[in-house]
DNA sequence: ATAAAACTACGACGGCTCTCGTACAATGGA
DNA sequence: TCCATTGTACGAGAGCCGTCGTAGTTTTAT
């Protein structure tokens, strides 16, 4: 290991993060579900464990606008990416957003069946 | 008056509001102001009651992007256009999340000294 | 050293968004 | 009838967004 020093990936401090950005952040099917597997996580994790329906580039992308306006935040550990949301800093500035997205989302992809774009699974039975 | 039925507009129905196209509605300032300004209020008001700095059109645009989205209900009223927010729905189908997101928006521009663009006048005492 | 795994950077493409100005339509009052 | 008020439709331009593929970097394991 080098222990580089330019792995280290910008966040926007607590101050810096805009409700408008959260809110385009979240504004996505794919970021939506990117979010809700971390938040019902207990840990974090690694962008290869999500399945979604992206190329890898896309993929990045998405976790790096999420990363950008604060939703969540993310850190090497050997070759994997591992990310978090920023649930403290999320509470502390918007209280009760995040969580109301979340049930929101929820609710949604029951109401709908989960044929939804931010459901996680959609594996009817049959 | 011809009491014009053509002058009727489209509004989606309960059921078809989406999380992600109301996150989405919300994540500009200028629609932000808009829809603080109408929570604020008790009864409807009409589009040339906002003082927003963007044109008529651009003003009638994002108008457009409430309603498409289901943020808002519009209707005519004379040559005057009246708007409230679909709190009953928005309430119903993701409980919390309007209040929230204008709770974030009041903490925020309280937080920016009211620098920030959702705010309403900016009007300092002076 | 070589190879595999995980992720990024870059450039590109089509599409959508925000903005505007101008021209137009509907209503209500003089 | 004529006009002021209010808002719309349309077309346009600049810019951002989501998507991809290819090539490259960093780390770990062999």
């Amino acid at each position: 290991m080098t222990t580089n020093a330019a792995r280290v990936l910008a966040h926007p401090s607590r101050e810096e993060i805009r409700v408008e950005g959260v809110l385009h952040a979240l504004s996505d099917p794919i970021r939506l579900r990117i979010v809700r597997q971390l938040a019902g996580a207990t840990d974090e994790q690694a962008c290869s464990r999500f399945d979604l329906p992206v190329s890898k580039s896309t993929t990045t992308h998405h976790f790096r606008v999420l990363r950008e306006n604060g939703v969540i935040a993310q850190f090497y550990r050997g070759t994997a990416k591992l990310s978090c949301v920023r649930t403290e800093d999320l509470d502390a500035l918007f209280p009760g957003l995040l969580d109301s997205v979340l049930a929101g989302v929820d609710l949604q992809a029951e109401r709908l069946g989960r044929a939804d774009a931010s459901a996680p699974a959609a594996a009817g039975p049959a």
